[in-house]
DNA sequence: TTGTAAGCGTTATCAC
DNA sequence: GTGATAACGCTTACAA
């Protein structure tokens, strides 16, 4: 005996009224005399109804579903910006499905490609590997509601939250600076690929070490096919038999400079003393980290709350014209450059 | 002029055929003659038509989502296991919906009793905090298929992906023991709320330490409200001024190891020559800690991979007799326990 | 204010 | 093997 679930029509059987008049106080309808809602609360009650959030979404065309497609969830960055959306998400009535491109340029495509038109969501939070021209060729003429998260570029088709990530390295590159490093070396290039974010920091770190009269040398720009902590390791080691070596390390995200400082300590290097290191992104395990972990604090919060609720907009009214908003960025000078202190607990 | 993606009925007229044949091309199904099946395939083309899922969904019950509910998603143990989930679920044709209770006892009741029974999810991954008997009086006389993670209370009413939370907790204190240390503390416990993971390695602790003769102290035995970095420094500067002060701790989580590490440098000593440091979990942040965290390595891939395939089972077919599997784990020795070995890459 | 009925785009049950 | 057609459960003109 298989278990149904009790209908609409069920509800209006009981209650001795129309479908109508069940759906209008299901929905919230002002006009509904008091005595027939109060009718139809009680068969809801007494069946236990729920609607059928699948019917009513081929009626009306919304899921209530947002897509949130990062490349990797386990990225600190990736998991703390998606712990934030799907709370702002769920204070407006949305949940959140979580897709993962896993740097795979093929997938990125078909997530937005293929899957946008299907009508399970009703928009996308995109946090994309590709550059603008990719983008616009990709998501083409479709109308599913998209919101960029983290690129700078920006053409007007698109809603965006944008990081400044060019005056962003460029900070944490002055940071180093003005301590005094001159060897000042890059890690999460790509030369490869045509990746806007590392572009983007590439060209805040030459500008920097120019500004000040620093020579770019193409052996301390290493790039890291991943940002992750064995990446940045791996750069790291690459980096240190250089010569001369390296005084200063600007890693492209926190992660890769976890990396790299273990890869210092294991050359029997000290941090900051020996090799100085900054990050960007401000995960909390950077403040947990031995020493803590200067970086250029990215406001996740900020970045969530604004994707979600524009996207809201455009979901509302697809005519809401496209918005940039620039996330805010702050550095955050810890112990991997400024060193140890008592008066200033590491991990605040 | 609004854009309307294509149906079947649209298909179906381009190719003068009924839209039964067309489901039947778009379902794959076999009897089709092939000159029908060239057509049909022609005009989809023609027509960029896609299924719509929700249709789909509405007729056969099915949508290929899965629920994943987890305390908090930024909690490396979850998103590691979420990565993991997302892609086994990928390689199943499942889609993954994450869900965050935010240690919230209430919103915990209410993913698990109001929103199963809303036909957007085939099925529910579950990492409760709740005991067993609160989650029986939860889920309740639905017929959602469930999957639960990480407990090791069973009645045989539930599929299970288990670990022995017990047994893991004592091969930890175990080592701590082998290792000459006599004041082992545990940091972790839940003494408010009737939580089974903490509960469990408790239970373990206190055996390890009785078996090997040595007393439980309950001035050693410090809470945690949030298994969070934050909390295992707090609960560690706690420790630090009790009297015996401990010469090692146990915590229940790697997060919370990473936190306390942090504290007891902050006091001034050293890990692991005046404190021993050991978690559980084996999140990939412990390899690259500074000491690397000695731990007790869950199978997090293993976890979450028999998980999707249970609920993918249950889903096929409903009368699957409940499972309970167990992961195994595994004590993994590192620097803040062993301290530095050249010979071993702590980060390994 | 409430009832009736027509879809939303599929799949599946009949016939042929 | 293929064609009509009735659901799936809901929302919403259109009537009453």
């Amino acid at each position: 005996m298989a278990f149904m679930p009790a209908t609409l029509r069920d509800v209006a059987d009981r209650a001795q009224v129309s479908v109508r008049t069940v759906s209008n106080v299901v929905s919230g309808y002002q006009h509904v005399s008091p005595q027939m809602r109060q009718r139809v609360l009680q068969a809801i009650e007494e069946l236990d109804y729920r609607p059928n959030p699948v019917a009513r979404t081929l009626r009306t065309g919304r899921t209530g579903m947002l897509a949130l497609v990062v490349p990797e969830i386990d990225v600190p960055y990736f998991s703390e910006l998606a712990r934030e959306v799907i709370d702002s998400a769920a204070e407006l009535g949305y949940r959140v499905m979580v897709d993962q491109t896993g740097h795979d340029h093929e997938r990125e495509r078909q997530l937005l490609l293929g899957e946008n038109r299907t009508m399970l969501f009703d928009g996308i939070l995109f946090s994309p590997l590709v550059t603008k021209a990719e983008l616009l060729d990709m998501h083409g003429s479709s109308r599913m509601p998209l919101v960029l998260l983290g690129e700078h570029e920006f053409d007007g088709r698109y809603d965006h939250i944008a990081i400044d990530n060019v005056q962003a390295a460029h900070d944490a590159v002055t940071h180093l600076i003005s301590l005094g490093r001159t060897r000042i070396a890059a890690v999460g290039t790509q030369p490869l690929e045509g990746y806007a974010t590392p572009l983007q920091r590439t060209a805040g770190y030459e500008a920097a070490l120019r500004e000040a009269g620093l020579q770019v040398r193409p052996e301390h720009t290493i790039p890291a096919a991943h940002y992750s902590r064995t990446g940045g390791y791996t750069a790291c080691v690459a980096l240190l038999t250089t010569s001369p070596r390296p005084d200063a390390i600007f890693c492209f995200s926190d992660l890769l400079a976890i990396g790299a400082m273990r890869a210092v300590f294991d050359a029997g290097l000290r941090v900051p003393d020996d090799v100085a290191v900054i990050g960007i992104d401000d995960i909390d395990e950077g403040r947990f980290a031995r020493p803590s972990l200067s970086t250029v604090s990215l406001d996740i919060p900020f970045i969530a709350r604004e994707a979600v609720h524009r996207i809201a907009a455009r979901i509302e009214n697809p005519q809401t014209p496209a918005e940039e908003i620039v996330a805010t960025h702050q550095l955050v000078a810890r112990e991997s450059t400024l060193g140890m202190s008592d008066e200033h607990p590491a991990h605040r």
